[in-house]
DNA sequence: AAATCAGCGTGAACGCCACT
DNA sequence: AGTGGCGTTCACGCTGATTT
C-alpha cells in the first residue's frame, strides 16, 4: 500500500483527537490525525512525522498525519490502513494461513455488525476482523492502547460466527517494523484481554503480523508471536 | 460506578433531482 | 427507466464530560 504526496513535518501539539498542530517546512499548519486513539507515547512535541497532502477541496485541513517516529522507529498510525494492508496481502496470497481463497469481500455485514473481510475457501466461509496495533514497549506490541468496548464486541461476534459454522480470525497488524511479539493489554483493558482468551478457546484464530513501514508505504511483514 | 452523549474530520453511503 | 451529478447524512475512530 503506497501513499501519494507524502511530506515531512514536526509534531507540536494535539488540541483534540482529530487535529494536530504541526510544522511543515518550518510553517505552522493544522492537520487531520488519522487515528483517534491516544497515541500518547508517539505524538510528543518535536517528533518527526510524515503527512499526506490531500487534494480534496472540501476538507478543512490540507494534510493528514500518517506516521511518526518514536525514537528511531517509524510507526504508522493510520487507523484505516490495516484493513487495506491485510486485504492486499490476502489477494496477493502472501499469508500462508489465508491462501487460495475463492472469494473475498470487504466490509461484509453479519447480523447487526460488520466484519472487515469475508471469505470463502472450498466449502468453508469465514470472517476476519482486523485491528491495527500502534502501542509498543520494549519490543512487545500491545492492543488496545485504550479500553475498547467495540473491540470486545467484535470478539463476541466472532465467537458467535464460529458457533454458526463460520471460521473466525482476529488479525492484528503491528504498524511498525521488526516487532515480533504481541500480547493483549491487560493493564489498560482487562475485559478485552479476557475476551480474547475466551475467543481463542472458542476457536477464533488469532493472527499477528508486523509491517514494513517507510515514509510512503506500509505492507505486510513477518508473522509475530501471540502471547496470551 | 457505570452508562450515555457530544464532539470532531473524513469518506462512504445515501437520497434527490435533472437530465438522457 | 436509467444515469450522472450534487448535496446531505451517517458510521467510524475515540475521549472526557455529564448524567443516571
Amino acid at each position: 500500500m503506497i501513499y501519494e504526496d507524502i511530506v515531512e513535518g514536526v509534531f507540536l501539539e494535539r488540541p483534540n483527537r482529530f487535529i494536530a498542530k504541526v510544522l511543515i517546512d518550518g510553517n505552522p499548519e493544522t492537520v487531520h490525525v488519522k487515528n483517534t486513539g491516544r497515541c500518547k507515547e508517539i505524538l510528543t512535541e518535536g517528533t518527526k512525522i510524515f503527512l499526506q497532502k490531500s487534494n480534496n477541496p472540501n476538507r478543512k485541513t490540507k494534510y493528514s498525519l500518517i506516521s511518526a517516529y518514536k525514537k528511531d522507529m517509524l510507526i504508522n498510525i493510520d487507523s484505516q490502513v490495516p484493513n487495506e494492508v491485510v486485504h492486499e496481502a490476502i489477494i496477493q496470497n502472501k499469508l500462508p494461513e489465508l491462501i487460495d481463497l475463492n472469494y473475498v469481500k470487504r466490509e461484509q455485514k453479519y447480523k447487526n455488525s460488520r466484519f472487515d473481510i469475508y471469505f470463502e475457501r472450498g466449502n468453508k466461509k469465514g470472517f476476519i476482523e482486523v485491528k491495527g496495533v500502534t502501542l509498543e514497549k520494549d519490543g512487545l506490541s500491545m492492543f488496545p492502547d485504550a479500553p475498547t468496548k467495540r473491540g470486545t464486541k467484535h470478539l463476541e461476534e466472532l465467537i458467535d460466527a464460529i458457533a454458526n459454522g463460520y471460521e473466525g480470525y482476529l488479525f492484528l497488524l503491528i504498524q511498525m517494523n521488526d516487532i515480533h511479539k504481541f500480547t493483549p493489554n491487560y493493564i489498560t483493558d482487562e475485559t478485552f484481554a479476557k475476551t480474547l482468551m475466551k475467543a481463542n478457546d472458542a476457536g477464533v484464530k488469532i493472527l499477528c503480523y508486523n509491517s514494513l513501514v517507510t515514509r510512503n508505504e506500509i505492507t505486510i511483514g513477518k508473522k509475530a508471536e501471540v502471547l496470551l
